[in-house]
RNA sequence: GGAAGUUUAGCUCAGCUGGGAGAGCAUCUGCCUUACAAGCAGAGGGUCGGGGGUUCGAACCCCUCAACUUCCACCA
């Protein structure tokens, strides 16, 4: 026995996960014997590292795996990262840029090389911290979204999805980043507010009549591609003038005016100028009215030859330029500052997306929406907690097809090839296009074997959408994929169930036919101190690693699960970590206790052993902290679980039960102190199985050190409830005494006992003749040989015992046992209530329906319940006059 | 415009299907007592955001108002 007097973590954290680790201890192993228990690790970005977020969510997730791991499930908890596409390009383009090199310098190729090389590093850093974390992963089943297994999975899906007619290719409006040079989806555009303004511009009839219509536009370097402008039909200020023409200044094209109900008569002028290359509304509205499609823009944001002799200007020089051409030419009528909310790049946030037509290739999302959302509907998924229901029908049921073609280079490029033979139609579009599982290499139509593949790759959600199956062998039917899927639990914050839960949901149903996983458990994000975001840019970030160097994992996993509730938010504060590492202190502490009175002492089981009262009172709050512990852990409740936990270990373990030990490990009956030691060293070995999923690298050592591991190791089994345990006659009894020591102003004992003394148990009380009635009872509870009385509380100092005791002392200071009032009061008011029970459930009774129509054993409860709350009734009533 | 969440002690937050207002930290008092000062014993501190309602009984259910947060949609 060699434990340091202060709990220090660094002293075994990294030699015991190595120890977990190369023994194999993570790895599920398929076993058809066992039940599987599955939890695929959401896949960080390789973009960095782990952030308090990662260290939240996969705490949450470790604290389940063990836990379900103790219970003698397969439990697989399948680590991996993400490439992250988008992110992970625009970053290394970054690191690049610093070097001087830009991506096209090194050719597609060498910038992928680049890319892997920045795989390499990232991907293993990331893995190392969540080995600091504790985290007990397989990692021998590590996966990467880009590996041969998940590219896999990506082609077989890709191309399933293409047969069906799911994938398509089309012109679109898409959000268009001019720094990524790349389309975004829908959901990668954060809109922020910005001030600017409604330029109102005259455009004049064609007609000569002088008469003309005000448009108004906050974006006027678009009018080049205006190929119309659209009133309201219904109204009567334009009604006539739809089918004319009016001139677009400044190009002097003709453009004829639509009536169409996009444009809202109550809002601007009630005209509209019709973009259709550069806005989704007026796409549509060109669709409708078959109206042209110009698009005066590049991809990079500057103007192209359509827009005349501003080509080659950025868009927002451009924007400056025609306004001031528009005003010296009488167009511009005038400029109304207007604020409205621009969407940007979620990875280029300075920059605005430009919303650009473009040939992308989309999956169509309503026939897999359907049965995404019946899934949830039918509870085949459920969430927790349950409200974040709303969120997913919500946008599964008003969803737009998914833009999955991405102008990048890192990422699962799209298995389409074009025959360079055949050439292209009329519409600048190949002729020929082959979509498939192995790369074609001669054309079905002509036998050419210049076939080019699509440059783009596919947006990153692709690949995690499958996740959950495509780490487990898919397409091949592995054993693996039969034996783990479905997933029991997935993790995640509440920020992703649109990009990444949603997604995996119906790939899940479509390509498995059957859901990815039966519990979605979400928890909120970790904020800073002060109710803040974590983010870079306001430097509040707190890198977990560097917590764990000053407190052990142990004390950050504790603090980031300490009153945790589904789905909220938490902040992030060093005070928490500082009390979660006090606790394991204690628990530290209690352990040396209970392993420095060993002597070598043999610790005999349970079933030899005649208890004690106190020690049967602790085992019935041990077996009753099991079950409040397992049904919450079983419930996603982690917070509460954990809080059971530790109120055991330090409340009824600590405060009192070894307090309550001290006289039979210092007295002299060998047999009461072999006794005691071994109700010590079973109540401890099962608080550090309860906490092991909490904090497992402190209770592994603690465990090592305990003479009943015998060199095993802690996973071994979690504690489980067991009526039998649980002693509840004498325990009761024991109760009850506590209830009279605690009720009595909640005092606490505090024993001080040298070997051989005895011990004098005082108290000050004014309800002498309760105690005397008691006083058996508790002397022997307490190990005490004597019960006395001090007549006030300076006869035994303010609070204590040291003063009036030499020698051995357990202190009780009392102040009054119950106050009469205060005690009628009580009874008052439970007599109130027992009459509204009886009183509810004759109305019950008297409802003929429901008698009639409930199931009978709920009819029976109710008439059991009147049975009972009487006699209740009549204990209280007897109560109350004895008081009066 | 639509939706969700939050509001409980000075701070951070628990409080499960309505039934005695809780924890940690902070504050104050007394203790280096032989597992632990990262500790022990005790104390103070809350009209559970405001108002209304249902109920024998409301932090919890219903209505309403207020403040804060978040998500979605729209924004010519």
């Amino acid at each position: 026995m060699d434990m340091q007097k202060t709990y220090n973590p660094k002293d075994f954290e990294d030699r015991i996960y190595r120890e977990w680790e190369e023994n194999g201890y993570f790895h599920a192993k398929a076993d058809k014997n066992k039940k599987p228990f599955t939890i695929m690790m959401p896949p960080p970005n390789i973009t960095g590292q782990l952030h308090m977020g990662h260290a939240m969510d996969n705490t949450l997730q470790d604290t389940i795996i063990r836990f379900k791991r103790m219970q003698g499930y397969d439990a697989l908890w399948l680590p991996g990262t993400d490439h992250a596409s988008i992110a992970t390009e625009v970053k290394i383009v970054k690191k690049l840029q610093e070097e001087g090199v830009t991506k096209h310098d090194l050719g597609r190729e060498g910038f992928l090389a680049k890319a892997w090389e920045w795989k390499a590093e990232y991907g293993g850093r990331i893995t190392q911290q969540l080995r600091k974390m504790g985290s007990s992963c397989d990692w021998q089943r590590e996966a990467f979204t880009m590996d041969e297994r998940c590219s896999k999975a990506v082609r077989e899906v890709f191309v399933n999805l293409y047969e069906k007619g799911l994938i398509y290719q089309g012109d679109r409006i898409v959000n268009w980043c001019p720094k990524c040079q790349s389309a975004i989806s829908d959901m990668e555009a954060e809109y922020y507010d910005e001030d600017s303004a409604f330029w109102h511009l005259r455009y004049f009839l064609a007609d000569g009549s002088g008469r003309s219509v005000v448009v108004a536009t906050t974006r006027p370097e678009t009018m080049f591609g205006d190929t119309a402008v659209a009133v309201n039909p219904e109204d009567p200020r334009y009604k006539d003038m739809i089918g004319q023409n009016v001139i677009l200044p400044l190009v002097n094209k003709e453009i004829p005016i639509v009536g169409d109900e996009h444009a809202d008569m109550t809002f601007g002028t009630g005209c509209v100028k019709i973009t259709p290359a550069h806005d989704p509304n007026d796409f549509e509205v060109g669709k409708r009215h078959n109206l042209e499609i110009v698009r005066v823009m590049n991809y990079d944001g500057t103007m192209n030859a359509l827009a005349g002799k501003y080509e080659g200007m950025d868009r927002y020089e451009c924007r400056k330029q025609v306004v001031a051409d528009l005003e010296a030419s009488g167009n511009l009528v005038k400029i109304e500052p207007h604020k409205h909310s621009v969407g940007h790049c979620y990875r280029h946030t300075d920059t605005a997306v430009e919303p650009i037509v473009s040939k992308q290739w989309f999956v169509k999302m309503e026939p897999l929406a359907k049965p995404a959302v019946e899934a949830v509907k039918k509870h085949k998924i459920r969430f927790v907690p349950k409200r974040f229901e709303k969120t997913y029908f919500n946008w599964m049921e008003n969803i737009k097809d998914w833009c999955i073609s991405r102008q990048l280079w890192w990422g699962h490029r799209i298995p389409v090839w074009y025959c360079a033979d055949c050439g292209k139609d009329a519409d600048n579009n190949y002729k020929v296009s082959i979509c498939s599982k192995t790369d074609p290499t001669v054309c079905p139509v002509c036998g050419g074997t210049h076939l080019l593949q699509d440059e783009d790759v596919l947006d990153t959600w692709f690949s995690s959408a499958l996740w959950p199956f495509s780490t487990l062998g898919f397409p091949e039917a592995t054993e693996e994929l039969a034996h783990y899927y479905p997933t029991n639990v997935l993790v995640t914050g509440y920020d992703i169930i649109f990009f990444w839960v949603a997604r995996m949901i119906f790939s899940g149903i479509e390509h498995m036919q059957e859901v990815p996983f039966k519990d979605v458990l979400i928890h909120g994000i970790v904020r800073d101190s002060q109710g803040r975001k974590m983010s870079k840019s306001l430097g509040n970030g707190i890198d977990p690693l560097v917590v764990i160097d000053k407190y052990g994992a142990d004390s950050l996993r504790l603090s980031l699960l300490t009153g945790v509730a589904p789905g909220n938010d938490t902040r992030y504060q060093e005070e928490k970590v500082e009390a979660s590492r006090n606790f394991i202190n204690k628990l530290w502490n209690a352990s040396r206790f209970v392993l420095m009175n060993m002597d070598g002492t043999e610790i005999l089981p349970l079933k030899k052993i005649k208890l004690a009262p106190a020690d049967k009172w602790i085992m019935h709050r041990l077996q009753s902290t099991i079950k409040t512990v397992t049904t919450n852990l079983d419930r996603y409740e982690l917070g509460v679980a954990l809080g059971a936990a530790v109120d055991f270990v330090w409340d009824d373990f600590c405060d009192w039960y070894i307090e309550l030990s001290k006289p039979a490990l210092y007295g002299e009956s060998l047999q009461k102190k072999q006794n005691t030691l071994s109700v010590l060293c079973y109540v401890l070995e099962n608080a550090l199985k309860l906490l092991h999923p909490f904090i497992p690298f402190v209770t592994e050592e603690i465990y090592g050190n305990l003479p009943t591991a015998n060199g095993t190791i802690m996973l071994a089994q979690y504690p489980v409830y067991d009526s039998h345990r649980l002693y509840t006659k004498d325990a009761k009894a024991f109760e009850s005494v506590m209830e009279i020591i605690k009720g009595v102003r909640g005092a606490k004992t505090n024993v001080n006992c040298p070997p051989s003394k005895k011990v004098k148990l005082y108290f000050v009380t004014e309800n002498k003749d309760y105690i005397r009635s008691n006083a058996d009872m508790i002397m022997k509870l307490a190990g005490a040989s004597e019960v006395l009385f001090a007549d006030a509380a300076t006869e035994i100092g303010e609070k204590t015992v040291s003063l009036a005791v030499s020698g051995a002392s357990l202190y009780i200071p009392l102040g009054e046992l119950v106050d009469i009032e205060k005690e009628k009061e009580r009874l008052t008011a439970e007599i109130t209530r027992v009459q509204g029970e009886i009183k509810r459930a004759q109305g019950m009774l008297s409802n003929e329906r429901f008698v009639a129509k409930a199931p009978k054993d709920k009819v029976e409860a109710e008439r059991a319940k009147i049975v009972k709350y009487n006699e209740l009734l009549a204990t209280l009533t007897a109560q109350l006059a004895d008081l009066q």
